[in-house]
DNA sequence: ATTAAGACCTTAATCGATTAAGATCGGCCG
DNA sequence: CGGCCGATCTTAATCGATTAAGGTCTTAAT
């Protein structure tokens, strides 16, 4: 059975395209009688609605908004922090009606077509490396684009965080406590799938900009409390879970002399450091402070952590996007919050 | 500034569209020399590379999987299970190079027609209340399409759990432990946004078809364990959190005599009961035993659950809809397993 | 009886590409 | 020298719609 098109209804019954193709988008140019018999002409032969791809093209608007995320996609939906901004983004795509086309990131060498060939109106890039050539697929398209996080793209909007003041914010927090034997557990910072001891050069030349100017932030913040950043232990993990962070979390405490405050990247990240507190019978708060990040997860444990508006960042990325103003470079730091929970506590000696 | 296409190039350098067409698409009809002339002319003029619309248009094929959720999109990203099931699909969408595009469901009265504008290839439908008028839409759009869970449509692909079968093996548990006095809390029966007591008529009457199986599990195995089912208490709240189970926690604690074991729908809700207990001082497994469901948020805190293969599903689903084998109806009904960890035990005075 | 106003359809241009088949041309073979 | 071939472009049909502008009748007002 061949294609059932407005055309084909159209010579069934014996009038133009045109007035099938008002029967479905203006009925009221049609009279009543003829709009009834073209519908039941439609679906007698099965036609499925006018195609959304012609009518996209001829309208020239897709109705979606196209969402890059650095990792592959079962990864996104794995991380909390990310799936607060997707709920604020769905947010805003919903109220506007449009979909949200989440887009797999070209992964290994296999070269994929998804950005170049993504039917939507506009792009939300999210937490992509320094130089990802996806970020160049998506900037070729010319069309709105905010990127969220990282990188900081100039003449695009952007919709992120005071990083650094951030960090600094979870260090001095430990500082203040009377801390000194700082240890530091991240994520994301390279894309090589690395696990182990972050040299200094790794630590700065960091590919993901946010987490490298997070890293900048912690290390202001000690070197201002006197604290010589060349003996803070630096673990670095390839994948955000729980189990990394375990990992960090034992590595970090196997250190002597044993640090009695841990920042880490994300709250996953903490959990799993709390974990290997417990390993090892370390009392948290008592023998040991952890700070999370983003305030994802950390609520049910008890944990200290940046708050960050993951939803508003969402929608307002979202906004940006939908509203046209994404044309305009504007550049959206949201506030972030030191939450003082009951996982940090001053060190046990002072 | 006009728009750049094909045509614009074209004519700038005095050859036809169909060459500029190929300097893009099939780079090896072209002599080098003019190849590269084009791409100069091409990013001189700005050209955005070939208008995916068209070329969806051309090809009749969209690069995209539609996915329909019963709730809010941000009530999605919120629910776990959904997550697994998202990250399985996702998987199977990238590993075929399309993207997923999340649809925002008409909510409330203002209609939509996102559905009708979609540019996919085919439908996923996700746990959709009897009756919906989306699943209409999508069916009217006549592509492939797998529904997940619910409702069940006969000519299409399912993907799903046994329910009756799952919720029995959970009230089973308990039953077998020797508890007599059930309470049951659950989660999506209705799209009402009610909270309280569900007579007999609304736990029969739900029109989330998965879910009032669910009930219905529960239900068997306690009649042929011997017990009224008309005297279990069952309450029902409107949304999938843990705050909401917290309160059927208390509605179900505060019942005399008091249940000695609660079934859940979800491992949030379960988390929620489980809160009630604490703020009551009762201890768990010791004076109630809580069972979840989904295996999805269970683990952290000693839950004993139902585990469903969620990524697999997910995984399934999109396999069944990118293979085009989602032309013949099948029933794929994934196992369950009885997860048992430290939230249930035999009842005290057992 | 005119005529202006609607109501209802049709005409035709347009959205931006892809691609099979045909044209042109220089070179190479026998 | 005729002919065939391959390389390189062009022609033209096609994908499936939308919509401004124009035509044709009725109908009602003057």
């Amino acid at each position: 059975m061949a294609r059932v098109t407005l055309q084909t209804i159209a010579d069934r019954l014996g009038v133009s395209r045109a007035t099938v193709s008002y029967a479905f988008s203006r009925p009221d140019q049609l009279s009543d009688g003829l709009r009834q018999r073209i519908m039941e002409v439609a679906d007698e032969l099965g036609y499925a609605g006018p195609n959304p791809t012609a009518r996209s093209l001829r309208l020239g608007r897709a109705g979606a908004l196209g969402l890059l995320f650095s990792e592959t996609l079962a990864y996104a939906f794995a991380d909390p922090y990310a799936i607060g901004f997707f709920q604020g983004l769905a947010t805003a795509a919903e109220d506007a009606g449009v979909g949200l086309l989440i887009l797999p990131l070209p992964h290994g060498d296999r070269r994929s077509e998804t950005v170049r060939d993504a039917v939507v109106d506009a792009f939300c890039v999210m937490s992509l490396p320094d130089g990802h050539p996806a970020l160049a697929e998506v900037l070729a398209r010319k069309l709105p684009v905010v990127v969220v996080d990282e990188p900081y793209v100039p003449g695009h909007p952007f919709v992120g965080t005071d990083e650094p003041a951030a960090a600094a914010a979870a260090a001095r927090h430990v500082l203040e406590l009377g801390h000194r034997r700082i240890g530091v557990a991240m994520v994301g910072l390279h894309d090589d799938g690395h696990t182990g001891w972050a040299s200094r050069e790794r630590q700065e030349g960091a590919v993901f900009e946010a987490m490298r100017r997070r890293a900048g932030g912690y290390r202001q913040a000690c070197e201002e409390a006197g604290i010589d950043w060349s003996g803070v232990p630096f673990y670095e993990v390839a994948r955000n879970s729980r189990e990394a962070g375990r990992k960090a979390g034992h590595a970090l405490l196997g250190r002597d002399p044993r640090p009695t405050a841990i920042l880490t990247n994300t709250d996953v990240l903490a959990l799993g450091v709390l974990d290997a507190a417990a390993d090892l019978g370390l009392a948290v708060p008592g023998e040991l402070s952890v700070v999370g990040f983003s305030d994802s997860a950390a609520e049910e444990a008890g944990l200290t952590t940046i708050r960050q508006a993951k939803q508003e960042m969402g929608a307002a990325a979202g906004r940006l996007l939908l509203s046209g103003a994404a044309a305009e470079p504007e550049r959206l730091v949201f506030p972030h919050e030191l939450i003082v929970r009951t996982s940090t506590a001053p060190p046990a000696h002072a």
